[in-house]
DNA sequence: CGGTTTAGTATCGGGTCAATACTAAAAATA
DNA sequence: TATTTTTAGTATTGACCCGATACTAAACCG
């Protein structure tokens, strides 16, 4: 009998406390509740597509209501800044303003995390990456749930030269910084043929 | 630059989100809130040393009176059982009782976990396993928090012969299995030498 | 014995979160 | 173009988590 998996979910949950037990303390500061500074942090890394509540609402597996109230609280501190979209004005954009920005600068909130993983070679972590990131990948395709994944390895990226990339779905050229954003348009390359209409 | 320990943070932190859903999921037919599912797991994987409210609150990263109301609601619904300890009339001892071990049966709060890792090598996993076992310990050394481990890589685990343990510091033998529950006890083999009184 | 520490409980308030109902804009259908 | 349906987000309510504080009882310590 082999307990590996077991045992790779609880460390898994237990660093995902300990996580938000971090990001407990960062905020506490500003009296800022985990998923607010875990609001914060996702907007530091997603993409033009994904700056929306509903993208962050997906991504933090909250509804969009609850979602909607926790931005308006960042809303009222001046974390965030919250505009229309120009083309659909029911979406609203979302980022971060410069005292957000200073927020994060100040509050190193994954410090604790960078320094923890220091003694593990660049290799180890890329394996246990590569790992997670297959379990992540599968448990989603069981559950449905939204992809959420960089360029690399989704079905829509092209590449149109040496260091030029493209959106196949939307139709945006993209910066080399952002194809490694998160994107909650994601899908797997092989998964999935579409479905007909 | 490399960005690799972010992106493994991101993993976990989704991940950890994910399986906090599940554990919801898991819950809901019988109105449990995923850190009450959290605890019953727990009492499965806790060594004799460790199933006390403290132990648990330590765990799961709460406080000893938050955890006390967890463990009041638990034991009205008839899941676990509370009883004293003989030596320590303050401490109390948990267990599970047959109808939470039925309810863990039913609801199966990790299979959609072990179903995501099938497509996984062991040979990878015991690796990621590996990485972020380091990973949590130095985060918590690094935090001064609760180590929690096995008795493998413990300096208190004495073998005494082929398939008889001991543990050092409190003089108890161990059976086989228990060797492999979480102790909350645990010191980093290698580490720390005793401070001076 | 008194004083301190430790394990746990009781109570209160701030805040998260889901559920429901709602508005407004876009898309679909005709 | 008119009507219906769908979608993005907000408002409100209530259940419950969780930390903080204060408390009880048992153990430890001199």
């Amino acid at each position: 009998m082999d307990k590996s998996p077991e045992v790779l979910l609880e460390l898994v949950e237990r660093l995902g406390n300990l996580l938000r037990a971090e990001f407990r303390r960062a905020g506490a500061d500003e009296q800022l509740q985990p998923v607010h500074v875990h609001a914060l942090v996702y907007l530091t890394r997603a993409n033009r597509y994904s700056n929306t509540p509903q993208a962050m609402a997906e991504y933090l597996g909250l509804t969009k209501g609850t979602m909607s109230q926790s931005l308006l609280l960042l809303d009222r501190r001046g974390l965030i800044e919250r505009y229309q979209d120009d083309l659909d004005r029911r979406v609203v954009r979302l980022r971060l303003s410069t005292s957000g920005e200073q927020f994060l600068y100040d509050a190193q909130p994954q410090s604790a995390w960078q320094h923890a993983t220091r003694n593990i070679s660049p290799n180890r972590i890329r394996n246990a990456v590569s790992a997670l990131r297959e379990t992540l990948t599968t448990f989603q395709s069981d559950n449905e749930g939204q992809p959420f994944g960089t360029c690399s390895g989704c079905r829509h990226f092209e590449r149109l030269s040496a260091r030029a990339y493209r959106c196949g779905l939307m139709g945006d050229r993209l910066s080399g910084p952002e194809t490694r954003k998160i994107c909650w348009l994601y899908e797997e390359k092989g998964a999935g043929a579409e479905e007909e209409e």
